[in-house]
DNA sequence: TAAAAAGGAATGAACGTTCATTCCGGAAGG
DNA sequence: CCTTCCGGAATGAACGTTCATTCCTTTTTA
């Protein structure tokens, strides 16, 4: 096996197995195991189980914003860009369910709150699309006048909550559904 | 100390540190040490550590309902109503906030999905103000004709968020902005 | 004084991490 | 061309720590 393909393969097992068993139920020793590597092998490639944790968020999120904003046309009018973005995120998810169980755990964990507040208050500038188009809707007047964290936790958290409960199997999503559900959010948000 | 009182104690040290540190931050040897009671007595109260978590859960929900429904008019209509529970349910959250962090910490736990099944598919007839509310919503078409699950989503999703985010200090609530806030989740899902 | 309750040290299991050792591909030497 | 040697990658048993739980002693209660 060669190196890259041996980090690939820890990088996998630790996804899958955090994201079915959580932080606390998925050892370092398991982890190895799933891999097909040895217990120290790890410790070659992450400093420690917290760096592992956070390089894996790190890497899922690269991958995920292209996904996100493939398709994405910064001049149509915001209601489009808004579903667009919506929509391309729940189908990320529900075609993730690993990457999905992850972030979740990931966020409800002092790992998120920290990733949180720096996405917020952060002076480093990300190309963040959301915050973008939120700021712009309530310029232009088109979106509720709310704090964009309450305009996040409006667009987002139920996305996040019917997509838990998708992988969950308490409901079965199918692309109306999906789309009601993003109407439901642009609903909440638009003025 | 009565016997009472020590039981009392132990509830009051665990809601404490597990809000503050989660569930694996906070040993009974600490509960314990909290509550100024040894080690061994929290075994004569709880059999064991998932036990008294499940119990500290229920009583919450059970001390947190009186709160909520406190002055409900089940003959106002539809949106004031949604608006009464949703405005009753933010408040307690920030007004509770060991409280909220507890709940947050079950619900986003092997507990809490266990739970959510129950209340969602479960047999047992609990009087879920909620549930009857969108049910009759959805066939006066008053509300969007949606799975209830969704419509949970979209109305406690933005909820649970603002309140996080208002223990966390990344925002600070005022009556305005609850109420703004809990109308926005009503755009969602009214019709 | 007998029974019940409380206390906290002891216990054993589980964990993250370390480190002495093994393994292996290729360079050096004959 | 074969053998020996070398260095870094990989390994997994072992370590120290932490935790839930137990157990036996001490204290309180009736």
């Amino acid at each position: 096996m060669a190196k890259l393909d041996k980090r690939d393969e820890i990088v996998r097992a630790a996804l899958e197995l955090i994201a079915e068993h959580g932080f606390h139920g998925a050892p370092m020793a398991m982890i190895a195991g799933r891999a097909g590597v040895g217990a120290g092998t790890i410790y070659r490639y992450f400093e420690n189980k917290d760096v592992m944790i956070t390089e894996l968020f790190r890497e899922l999120e690269e991958r995920s914003y292209p996904l996100i904003k493939e398709g994405y046309a910064p001049d149509k009018p915001h209601r489009e860009r808004f579903i667009h973005l919506n929509t391309a995120l729940m189908h990320y998810f529900i075609g993730n369910p690993l990457d999905y169980r992850f972030i979740e755990q990931f966020f409800n964990s002092p790992y998120g709150v920290a990733h949180r507040r720096d996405k917020l208050f952060g002076t480093k500038e990300g190309c963040d699309v959301f915050k973008e188009l939120f700021e712009e809707g309530i310029s232009q007047q088109v979106m509720k006048d709310l704090p964009i964290v309450i305009l996040f936790d409006l667009a987002f958290g139920p996305i996040l909550g019917v997509a838990r409960d998708h992988i969950l199997g308490f409901i079965v999503l199918d692309d109306a559904l999906i789309a009601r559900t993003v109407e439901a959010c642009w609903d909440a948000i638009k003025r």
